[in-house]
DNA sequence: CACCCTGCCGGAACCGGTTCCAGATTCGTC
DNA sequence: GACGAATCTGGAACCGGTTCCGGCAGGGTG
């Protein structure tokens, strides 16, 4: 392995001027300068990244901090963070710390201690009040996506007013019984997204003097936990609402492959709604508002990096786009 | 931002003692060890990691390559890696190389050559003969999922003997018009795997003196690719095989919905057999062949950290572990 | 001609650890 | 009591870069 004392030599130069005609800072010759690259290719030259950390303080990684990689959302994420970040020279080190597990103490106190990051993008991270100063004792730059985190930037949606735009969808359609399946009371869930979604259905349905439903399913919200669910929620044909509000796609997705698998018809015994713009929801010709992590992802990275380079201000709080897609799980309900 | 020297003048004792003492390595007294111990927690001694690698030359850091995160196998196997990479004291950088991307270079050229890590797992990498040597070059452990690479370490399965089997199951209940639902050939895609299933099924067919039928979906592979796909191989009726073998469950899920959609019934009319146990699996009530990618995941980083920490021998190829499921998406066909 | 400024370069300190080596002390053994 | 080995410690070199500072040459100005 050759070092940058062996490029100089080859140059015949010195160790600093080596490093300051490739690096690009200070006075350099023109000659010179070339001369130093010719020599740095001809040893196939590849800097020590330690060398350089340990020198300049800082590390060209960043930490990607996320609860879960195998869900659509979060592996969106992560596919986005990754694909804009290794362009621009960094490196992503990645971190799954299920909320509530025990993961949780030592990310903050061994993985974040170490630094060995120029900053960090927190996905859906919930710390408590020790936890965030922590978080701030660490003095880098944070990004959040997902969850206001006090004195971080935040990338987020407006959950309330998206769940209460998907539930009017409904109302307006028709109906005025429709339960909102969401998830069950925490202890350990990722419970913050969910619970302002439920409050834009409750305000919804208050608006137009309807009555509250509530269903749940396992916190994981995945699509076969909800299907589990809702095969058993469905069956009293009775209580069973004629309207869905699902708290993410893959809810709605469990949901809906739950009603077909029991010979209730999608649409028209049972409309669906989703959040998400999941990539099955076309398949399912899902009505849902769509987001889009991905983007989010490079949005968040963008604004960190900013942050890190000093290139300009970042906003407290940004809005994530979304979209209402209306498909086919939705329509009247039969008795209108 | 306190230093060793800090802690070591806190101790009262010279920076190479308070290393000693930190690190375990040489000779060091109770006695001292344990104030320096204290004078460490009291400051809130963290090691600088890029001074760290800088003295030892090792990173603790190790990167896993794969060519996607959002789908359920690679996710899985992330997951499996990182459960178990972080409390050895390891962290995780990811490095997302699309096959037939123009990542693949920079890969190599980039972000491999600055060897900011200790080794490599790299799943379904499908490295060209130069890629394979520079490879080598690098000098750090490598261990392989999914794809053989010479002279690394590769964690896998016996794809041909798998898909012998399950297209074995299709046959034994009587079968005899069956198909593989596999990727278009590729050019740009990750068809290592597919390839492999495709000759078990041919050869298990040709055994049997069986005709082979071969329907295509995209090389993404995804549910809904292959739905979007099925839908229109599945379209005439005189053409259709009484029995799909699909590549993975993936496409063998977006089938049956498919399936399912055009009023072909599953598994009278039409028998899919998947293969990988997939977390939706069982709820389409699929026969499969599953395999466990977080245990892979697992194993992989066994095996590597065992290499880089020179304790033992690793094998040359380890075959994963697997299981025929025979659930209900599997029926003797209706002429039977 | 003296002076200063600018462009360019080299020497050396420094980032924060680990490790080699030599010296000092203690201990056991003959 | 002498000697060698084992235990303990500190000093200094080193990992491989970056950066501060000072020196030197050449050109412009008064």
């Amino acid at each position: 392995m050759s070092g940058i004392a062996d490029v100089a030599r080859l140059a015949g130069v010195s160790k600093s001027t080596a490093s300051r005609a490739l690096t690009g800072g200070g006075y350099v010759s023109d000659g010179t300068r070339r001369r130093v690259a010719d020599a740095a290719a001809s040893l196939g030259y590849v800097p020590s990244t330690s060398a350089v950390s340990l020198a300049t303080g800082r590390t060209r990684t960043i930490a990607l901090i996320v609860p879960k990689v195998n869900r659509w959302y979060f592996g969106s994420i992560v596919e986005g963070v990754e694909r804009t970040l290794i362009p621009l020279g960094y490196d992503v080190t990645l971190y799954v710390a299920e909320p509530g597990s025990r993961d949780r103490e030592s990310l903050y106190s061994t993985y974040l201690a170490r630094k060995r990051f120029d900053g960090i993008i927190a996905v859906a991270l919930e710390p408590d009040d020790a936890d965030l100063e922590r978080l701030a004792n660490i003095g880098k730059p944070v990004v959040s996506i997902g969850n206001a985190l006090s004195g971080v930037p935040t990338l987020g949606l407006d959950n309330i007013a998206i769940t209460r735009i998907i539930t009017q969808h409904l109302i307006a359609l028709g109906h005025t019984d429709i339960a909102f399946v969401g998830s069950t009371p925490p202890t350990d869930a990722p419970a913050k997204d969910v619970d302002e979604r439920s409050i834009g259905y409750r305000n919804a349905m208050n608006d137009n003097g309807l009555a509250v439903r509530i269903r749940n399913v396992p916190s994981t919200l995945t699509i076969t936990d909800a299907y589990a669910a809702a095969a058993s929620f469905l069956a009293d044909a009775a209580s069973r609402p004629t309207g869905v509000v699902a708290a993410c796609d893959e809810v709605a997705i469990g949901v809906i492959i739950a009603a077909r698998r029991m010979g209730i018809s999608v649409p028209t015994e049972l409309s669906v709604v989703g959040i998400d713009g999941h990539d099955y929801a076309e398949m399912f010709s899902l009505t849902t508002i769509e987001q889009f992590p991905q983007a989010q992802g490079i949005e968040a990275t963008r604004m960190l990096v900013r942050m890190i380079e000093g290139a300009g201000e970042v906003p407290r709080r940004t809005e994530a786009d979304t979209r209402l897609v209306v498909r086919s799980t939705t329509a009247p309900p039969r008795s209108a």
